[in-house]
DNA sequence: CCCCAAATTGATATGTTATAACATTCAATC
DNA sequence: GATTGAATGTTATAACATATCAATTTGGGG
């Protein structure tokens, strides 16, 4: 069962092979991999978790790949537009795609005390939206599916929370 | 059938039932509904789609109730704390709750035209994501379930989009 | 009635997130 | 090697949100 995160996995392995199959998605069409929306993914990956569009700048820029603000979200329209990253509504923040290269509708659990996010894969969730919008004609360009909470991790840290 | 709303109503009187519910769960709970309060539940229930928080500030301050952010954001807090409004994470704006009362999940269509909302009551999304977290421990204290996209109204005047 | 404590409001300042606008550089194509 | 479209650099500002502290109101006990 792909569709969580919340437990332990070859980080290094995760980040080279999503960042292969980033680069083949880029050469298939026509799309740009430069530096900065590169070095954005990787961040992104090896963080794994949600990180600020200026969180991001200050490390791009202790990199020298930019210090004003459209460096960072620049970066981060191209990666969500091509898919291999996703904004994070309920905390501003971005993240690197977990099914890189499926086409799917994605929904987090989000842990607001340490910002992991798992991306579940659920298109069922998407059926159901879909239809309430059917049913009154409304055209869905995007969904957006959060649950807001506490991680299994830091509830052992912090149970009376 | 409930929960949808991009059908027409009578607007006048369902302002004035979901204030008066309002105020009868404010008497209930020993909240105070004080004027800015109420004036922006109106305002937001009057408008009936996602308003800004300096949408609001605006019109609050041509009525003398305030002009510095913090009195809208005051009565925002409020309200939502109270389940009277929900914030659209997808929009940063802000909606009454069209279920005032009964305790609910909410999940909202938002047509990012005209920024109309619907909100519709689904248990059964909660459920889904739930089962997700269930399954690694994960504790949601609250969920966003956003369709963001055209309204009917909106496909009708610009079909081309 | 007065005082206290708690909640609300008023006001200023600041922090955080995001984009507009325009000049410049780069890379592919012809 | 000129054209052109994409990407980047840079400045400024727009849009969203909160911290802080003082002043006021409100409700309950002495």
């Amino acid at each position: 069962m792909p569709t969580l995160g919340f437990h332990k996995h070859d980080h290094a392995s995760c980040i080279s092979s999503t960042l292969e199959r980033a680069e083949a998605h880029c050469v298939a069409h026509n799309l740009k991999f430069t530096p900065v929306r590169k070095r954005t993914l990787e961040i992104l990956l090896a963080e794994h978790r949600a990180l600020g569009a200026y969180d991001l700048l200050a490390m791009l820029s202790e990199e020298g790949l930019g210090t004003a603000p459209p460096v960072a979200y620049r970066a981060l329209d191209f990666l969500t537009g091509a898919g291999f990253a996703h904004k994070i509504e309920g905390l501003n923040a971005y993240i690197a795609c977990a099914h890189l290269g499926e086409d799917h509708a994605p929904a987090f659990l989000v842990c607001t005390r340490c910002k992991t996010v798992a991306e579940a894969d659920t298109a069922a969730d998407k059926g159901r939206l879909g239809q309430a919008a059917a049913a009154t004609g409304f055209q869905i360009e995007k969904t957006v599916i959060e649950a807001m909470g506490i991680c299994p991790a830091c509830v052992e840290d912090a149970p009376c929370a």
